[in-house]
DNA sequence: ACGCAATGTAGGCAGTGCCTACTGATGTTG
DNA sequence: CAACATCAGTAGGCACTGCCTACATTGCGT
């Protein structure tokens, strides 16, 4: 079963993927209300019912994108906060402006990521948005450890502050706020967080 | 010109207000990927056709939908603001209480109205979302003449508490966050926007 | 080696947005 | 007040989409 480089193997082989990568793609590029399963199964070579397969709806595919998302957007918090000055005012400075810069660089993906869910029927298993902001309460517990940040329910806490960034990106992305003023708001909100939440 | 009670005299009178109405209705109902412009027509008994006349595409009804939402959203803050205890701490916790209810009742409109703009191309005067943040702004401003909000730029604090209840109402929108935790976070988010912002 | 589940193909259907050409009403003006 | 320009509706067509069903090919486990 060697790869034959011609692009005409019966199966794929890793469509679901190249799916995934050309609508990341499309999302960005023509945002969410142009993306077309049909298209995405032109562009990645397969016929315009292969998607079907692995997406039986063209929401399946948006769910995946968010879900996607959200990993990629709680890694790169993570890694802000890894990195540099291990202060923790320093930390939830670049932990914020790290959401910032995805959510401008992503913002149809973010707009995806926020979108109304449909009834999650039951299961759902655990709402993926716990990934992007469980850096923010990690964040938040440690302070309190350390008595830098009063003490309270810690998750409550970490959701305000990335409900807070959050709502700013999507006054930058939806263009009601000047995106060059985007990163004084995020200072101005992370300030203001830290004397609020003060012991 | 007597109106006759025969739904069909060949001029609608009202149409677009009509669609609009109409429009609203679906939207809260089906979400705005359900909302459709021939399904809309046929609601109100007009060819399908007819809407282009007053929405030459399907977004212009977006967006005219959006428009009227921060105009229906602006008027409830100040409701909010203007009846009750008139202390400024319990004016902005009215206020994003407000906010917060509005939002919760009609989340697909607020998803519209925090979507992601097509390019404003030149003019597009004024972001109508200054209409739904102008009382924040405001409260900010007579609480920095009170000398209960520390002095600083009244417009940039009062965007950042606007975007904290937008995202913690998008968080519950969105099935993050049960619905009956919003009010509790809304308080912590105001106290410690308030504590945050003490002169 | 065989059978079966997984994965891809082909074609059809109803519905949509946008377009053009046409028609009926309105109201302005000489 | 009649002619007419403009506004607001209708009718039909086109390309496209999502979803569906029936069928083809492949790879894998026994």
């Amino acid at each position: 079963m060697d790869a034959q480089t011609d692009r005409h193997r019966y199966h794929h082989g890793g469509l679901r993927t190249a799916l995934l990568d050309a609508a990341e793609r499309s999302l960005r590029e023509r945002g969410v209300a142009q993306l077309s399963l049909r298209d995405l199964a032109r562009e990645v070579g397969v016929s315009h019912a292969a998607p079907r397969r692995h997406f039986p709806e063209r929401q399946d595919l948006l769910d995946a994108l968010a879900e996607a998302g959200f990993g990629r957007l709680g890694e790169a918090i993570r890694h802000a906060v890894a990195d540099g000055d291990p202060d923790l005012a320093a930390r939830v400075s670049r932990a914020s402006s790290a959401f910032a810069r995805f959510a401008t660089e992503n913002p149809a993906l973010l707009e995806l990521m926020n979108a109304t869910k449909h009834q999650p029927e039951k299961t759902e298993l655990t709402s993926s948005v716990e990934k992007a902001f469980e850096p923010f309460v990690d964040l938040i517990h440690e302070g309190q450890d350390r008595r830098l940040i009063h003490s309270g329910p810690h998750e409550e806490i970490g959701l305000v502050l990335y409900a807070t960034i959050n709502g700013l990106a999507t006054l930058v992305n939806n263009g009601s706020v000047d995106a060059d003023r985007l990163e004084e708001l995020i200072d101005a909100a992370v300030r203001q967080f830290l004397r609020g939440t003060a012991p």
